[in-house]
DNA sequence: GGACAATTCTTTACGTCATAAGGGTATCAG
DNA sequence: CTGATACCCTTATGACGTAAAGAATTGTCC
């Protein structure tokens, strides 16, 4: 809480030993912890080790585990720009901007883990958010509309991320691997699921064609609701 | 695997003490546990409790807990309508497969909480995905931009299902609670966010109210992407 | 400089978790 | 009846988050 809107504020001095690690030093070794061996692997002990302390030394620092993968979430997200150009239009605007965060999901995979169930968001949040919300706000939408739109592309961008990076959707071995457990396991899968079959993806689509086709669908949708206004 | 997409076979009786459990009672105190309690306490324990045996009984009927969940996931989904009427239009339809999903969600928000990152999926879940592509093959449109649109509607309904079930969207106490902690930490929030102090909801907006929206606009980027085609 | 209080850390401990493995008992087939 | 198999319980292990006690370090005040 205060952590999360607090920065770095120098510490006052007071009676007691040096610190010798700092909120901010934790936080990124719990990103790097994450980044590099997933949020399994994710603990007090594990980022403790990587600062060269005990996993319980954190407590100095932070309340809890809970509170670290707060600070971790919000800072990750600094990686982010808050502002974009509008000089070509709403459209490649709000193009751009998925395009970053879906990018930035990928290489930060663990964030979809986040439960979105946080008591409060984080300044890096709201600015990832004010720089979307800035942007629609430029197609004559009202707030309401606004809202509605801001949701859609944030579901639509996290859960292609989630595909990607859960589902190795990048990946045309694993795919493959995955419909041969399905013929095994299901056999007259074809007659049972006729419509799904019909819509199974071909074995040498393009890795991110899902997602363009769907912010696609998605940026028609907008477009329709801004000439309703 | 072969448990997800074997059904309920009838076992063939083998030398050894007669079973007192079976592969669906268990999944069934699993899905018990899951809906009272969430997921958290979901525990190997916590289920073979509820059946009055020990945690450990439950491995001689699943290999692991990861498995045990991905049976709860795949029978909660046997709940939902596989087929839809679309004689009033795949508009209708398509609300109407939301409106289900959705609920469905808020009644089990624990299946918000299971990764997609499963072996295979399994039958009830491949019909939910009928039922929708079915719907969707009837407009007229191809099956790649049938996959997009079927990723965006997953991932929308499930994007507002999380937020109503893990921010309280419902509950106006809880968000003026959250509006608090966040003057409290962040003065000068309205200077730094003026683009989100202007999309903040009103405090008695109708709970459902931005995933109509999202829907809505969610459909009109489908019938244009129909009218492309 | 010493006493006192506060602080930074380590260590020990606890309860919980998933699951490996051994052992006792029940059942079936020959 | 014997041998093999299976259903469970029990014991154990390693891992987790975190409470709490204790040792060492530092700052302030007299």
């Amino acid at each position: 809480m205060a952590l999360l809107w607090g920065g770095g504020e120098p510490g006052e001095v007071r009676p007691g030993p040096k610190p010798g690690l700092s909120v901010d030093v934790i936080v990124e070794a719990a990103i790097e912890v994450a980044d590099t061996e997933g949020m399994a692997a994710l603990s007090m002990r594990r980022v403790g080790e990587r600062l060269g302390r005990t996993g319980m030394a954190l407590y100095t620092y932070v309340p809890g585990k809970a509170e670290l993968i707060d600070l971790m979430y919000d800072r990750a997200l600094a990686e982010l720009p808050a502002e974009y150009d509008v000089g070509a239009g709403w459209r490649p605007a709000v193009a751009s901007w998925a395009g970053h965060l879906l990018r930035f999901y990928l290489r930060h995979p663990w964030m979809l883990q986040v439960s979105q169930a946080r008591p409060v968001a984080g300044p890096n949040e709201f600015a990832v958010l004010e720089g979307l919300v800035a942007i629609l706000r430029g197609t004559g939408l009202g707030p309401r509309r606004v809202r509605g739109v801001v949701a859609l592309l944030f579901d639509f961008v996290r859960g292609a991320a989630r595909t990607c990076a859960e589902t190795g959707a990048a990946d045309g071995e694993r795919r493959r691997a995955r419909s041969l457990l399905l013929e095994q396991a299901a056999p007259g899968f074809t007659a049972r699921f006729p419509m799904v079959t019909w819509a199974e993806p071909a074995a040498d689509e393009p890795a991110g064609e899902t997602f363009t086709l769907g912010l696609h669908v998605l940026l028609d949708g907008v477009e329709a609701a801004v000439r309703e206004t």
